[in-house]
DNA sequence: ACCCAGGCATTGG
DNA sequence: CCAATGCATGGG
């Protein structure tokens, strides 16, 4: 089935993140396409004209999985963003302007399940972003469910009933094994905090251990797709600003934290694009 | 053999 | 309140 996605989408381009640099084992590009398992069914999204072609098990439609993949895609691929008034707002910006225009096409794609996107954030803790994607595919492989290509990523349940010594050789430190840990076996509902303010969902994540601000930035701005998210925290952002903005010159976390008020009320798109504009200008 | 990489908790002033 | 330290792997 064909998902249309407002032009203009360049899905490749959009992909970079799992092109490049931190794919694992749950979400693989491999010949231009992406495979993911999106509700319960392993997907291969690949660029078509107006969007994208899903191609899922056939009997998928037959069940009425449809919708289902077709939504759980569309977040996948950052549907949620409204990417028309940002670049109509960036068109003004004399420094942001000319990357957004440079990366048309370009939409941030989402993490669309909130505990993944929470230990994905755990993992990317202070090492790089290939150690990370290295660590959580052997965790992914050892947790999660194998389809053809792809895993899928390990459950919440699965992990609450997992214990330190499961963790052999996966590469986590201890301290990460407990944040998992802790995390799964909490009792906060993850699902509900998309219905609470920004300042509210980043006290409940870092009530949390492992669970800091940038952690919760980052839930906001790649999971729940907020407009003002602004991971000021974030070393990649740290440099991106500072390259764009500061001719260089390295910037405090206080510093990129105020200079989000000049991306009002877009800050997460506007972090997304500096990002992707400051790895392919460098 | 270093040193840094899309943090965080802990400890000590 | 701020500074220093340990953590783990991958790549330069």
């Amino acid at each position: 089935m064909i998902l249309e996605l407002p032009e203009p989408y360049d899905f490749a381009l959009s992909m970079t993140r799992f092109r490049e640099l931190g794919p694992d084992s749950a979400s693989i590009w491999r010949d231009g396409r992406l495979h993911r398992v999106v509700a319960g069914r392993e997907v291969r999204i690949e660029a078509a004209p107006g969007g994208v072609r899903i191609e899922a098990p056939s009997n998928s439609l037959l069940l009425g999985d449809a919708d289902a993949i077709a939504e759980g895609v569309g977040r996948f691929l950052g549907l949620p963003f409204e990417l028309e008034p940002f670049r109509e707002w960036a068109s003004r910006e004399p420094v942001l302007g000319p990357v957004v225009v440079a990366l048309a096409g370009f939409r941030p794609p989402l993490n669309p399940e909130p505990f993944e996107a929470l230990v994905i954030a755990i993992t990317t803790q202070q090492i790089s972003l290939r150690a990370a994607a290295a660590i959580r595919s052997r965790f992914v492989e050892h947790f999660g469910v194998r389809h053809e290509v792809a895993w899928s990523f390990p459950t919440r349940e699965r992990m609450a009933s997992a214990d330190l010594a499961d963790f052999d050789g996966l590469g986590f430190s201890r301290s990460k094994i407990g944040y998992v840990l802790g995390l799964a076996r909490s009792d906060l509902d993850l699902d509900a905090l998309g219905l609470l303010p920004d300042e509210d969902v980043v006290a409940a994540l870092t009530a949390l251990p492992g669970l800091g601000r940038w952690t919760a930035d980052w839930f906001l701005a790649r999971h729940l797709a907020r407009p003002r998210a602004w991971p000021a925290g974030d070393l990649g952002l740290r440099k991106a600003v500072s390259a764009f903005y500061a001719a260089g010159r390295p910037l405090s976390i206080r510093e990129v934290r105020t200079m989000g008020e000049r991306f009002v009320p877009f800050e997460n798109l506007s972090a997304q694009f500096l990002l992707m504009g400051a790895r392919l200008a460098g």
